[in-house]
DNA sequence: GATGAATGAGTATTCATTCAT
DNA sequence: CATGAATGAATACTCATTCAT
């Protein structure tokens, strides 16, 4: 019985920080922040509470790193090569991506759409967020909505460039807001629903891309 | 100076619980339910944390009895004489109200996305709201959006009979969707913005009506 | 029964605080801080857990009460009117005094020797010591003894003062220190004594200030 | 390369048990007993935790180990050949040596004097010196001072002696206890300046023998 | 009605120690 | 011999709720 190398104990270490994280989040999502105690995240994840701290600092770590894993895994989902510029086909893709997203990652978004309404976990987040060596860049807008790296920049560039192929009293903002409103509405009515119909979920993205392509 | 009645005592006994509710909810709102403690509240209320449980059973009941007031008020303040038939004016009017109520009862908005968002508080809230003897008729829908009364049932009813104004493949199910998204995403990102435009609050509220008369 | 007045509450308060800290100096001397668990203060004190944060916002706020509280009777002993003149009667009267104190208060000189030599309670104790709005004056000096108010500068100028009385060769600052270390010692070896002989206590006394006055 | 001896393996022990001794002594005198874990330790030793359990059965048996082997060193220093008469010139020496091991090693000193105010780390050192196959000799007193091995009686019967060069009324044990305060005041001091002026701690050391020989 | 003292169950966190490899 | 993962008992602190006056 030879001991354990570093790397297995390294190994060891990222599968049960990725374990936890992921019942933990599960339980944040469903349970609230709050309400999920250390207690009951390591009793699902079957370790004993004293193993949390040997993985996380604090509660508000373990949520600073599930936020920031799942915002890299995002963010890396869509085009990290982005010139910057959005073609029709493009934004296209994107809301699709988006909303694949959605229901992909959707125990995340409910914690999401969560902290977005609770002012202090709000506040925890916000901080991981703008901590300036977090590749993810974040941009957490005084509405309340984030967007990830340069995204907003992109749409409202998008939404500007829109003006082209429209009408003279075109407002590209309103335009942008309304997009934002809808996404938002339709994401967070699904991220709260017990079950998706398939069909109809399509037919609103199809809807939203037409509505706002 | 003759002493007080039975009905003064109840008028003064009412006046007080509306003003721990209103200091409350304040605090519900902006730090949140959890956050917000009983003794925090009777210090803002300026009276003591006893008296709290003279006037509320509970924590949770003083929460139950904010949210079905504020839902009597909103109820009442939509037309209660309601013949289920809404008319193209009627629907303008409805939801310019409805916005005109986001802005002046920001505070319950704010808790109610909340309460949206955790599962815990949303249980509390669904179970005063289905509570029989509720004069608030409340159905709180799977998708996690809640229609007061009959509203839900008055609101599909239009998007059906708007069948008749548009061409063949209109989809009123999808339609009134997209509505509920669009006015769900504007309420919230609205009720967390800091300051409200009030020039883009209106051209927003036209754009709504607009596209979903 | 009418409800207690806030005097009465605030009675209520001072002596069970008071109580409160009683029982928490005797077993922070004896058991040492950190050994002492609140728990087991509130147990001997006869009171919950809970109620030891009514009266003290943390366990390490308990002991800068009972420090500063300690000080502050301490320098009340000692002439409050000082004219920051010791005669040899008076220098004879305050190492009596000294000495007295040291019997009267042995709970709180024991943790304060313990504090002493730990650096960690001893931060807290400095900090304490050093706000600003503490009336007592405290100068906590580099070898680690603490002289309350202007005792420093008092006892310094005395022992200046000494030098007429004394050869050419005499130094001040030497027999100041050697002065120091004998207190120092005398005081730390008395505190932890379990039982002290009054005729070698006051004998010691003499000599003190016998070697000097 | 021939294989390692027992007696190379058992040196390679000795040595890794000294440097994490050494470190742990190091962290103990500065932050204290109860604040210096196993893992700060293990870490400043370049050592996993498990492996100090290797070395040590538990953090007290550490300390034990510390203490013992401490004293061990100062008992050798001082003449193991002694014969129990202390002449004058020897009484002289041994104050330099005190002292002069006092600045030599310091964390031991710091350690010493924060185990003596505290009752509970006392308790195990006092075990520790007190278990008969101990090759340390020691004298815990009453007074809470500690002698080394015969240390006692020698200075016991050097200051009776000294009654002979004395005065009629002079008391041999209340110049033994002056003595004892002076030179515990003394090292406590020292023990915890910042930084040690060597002409004033020379000084120091000349009044001592000149006030005690 | 009114007060704040009092309670106790609950919560995050720490750390010496053990264990599998 | 060596590692760090794993455990669990202990500890400071919080807060809704009750109670004596």
């Amino acid at each position: 019985m030879s001991p354990r190398t570093p790397q297995q104990f390294e190994g060891i270490r990222e599968e049960k920080k990725t374990h936890i994280m992921n019942v933990a989040l599960e339980h944040f999502a469903l349970e609230g922040y709050h309400n999920t105690t250390i207690s009951h995240i390591a009793k699902h994840a079957k370790i004993s509470k004293g193993l949390m701290y040997n993985y996380f600092e604090s509660k508000e770590e373990l949520l600073s790193e599930i936020i920031s894993r799942s915002m890299d895994e995002i963010s890396q989902y869509f085009d990290p090569d982005e010139d910057g510029y959005l073609t029709e086909e493009e934004f296209d893709l994107f809301i699709r991506k988006l909303f694949y997203l959605l229901r992909e990652k959707l125990s995340f978004w409910r914690l999401f759409y969560q902290f977005l309404m609770q002012k202090d976990v709000r506040d925890k987040f916000l901080q991981t967020l703008l901590e300036p060596d977090n590749t993810v860049q974040a941009i957490y807008s005084n509405s309340g909505s984030l967007f990830i790296g340069t995204m907003n920049k992109i749409l409202t560039d998008y939404f500007i460039r829109k003006k082209d192929r429209k009408p003279l009293d075109y407002d590209p903002v309103l335009d942008l807001n309304m997009f934002i409103y809808t996404i938002e509405g339709f994401g967070m009515v699904t991220a709260y629903m017990d079950e998706v119909d398939d069909k109809y979920y399509n037919k609103t993205i199809d809807k939203i891309i037409e509505l706002y392509k």
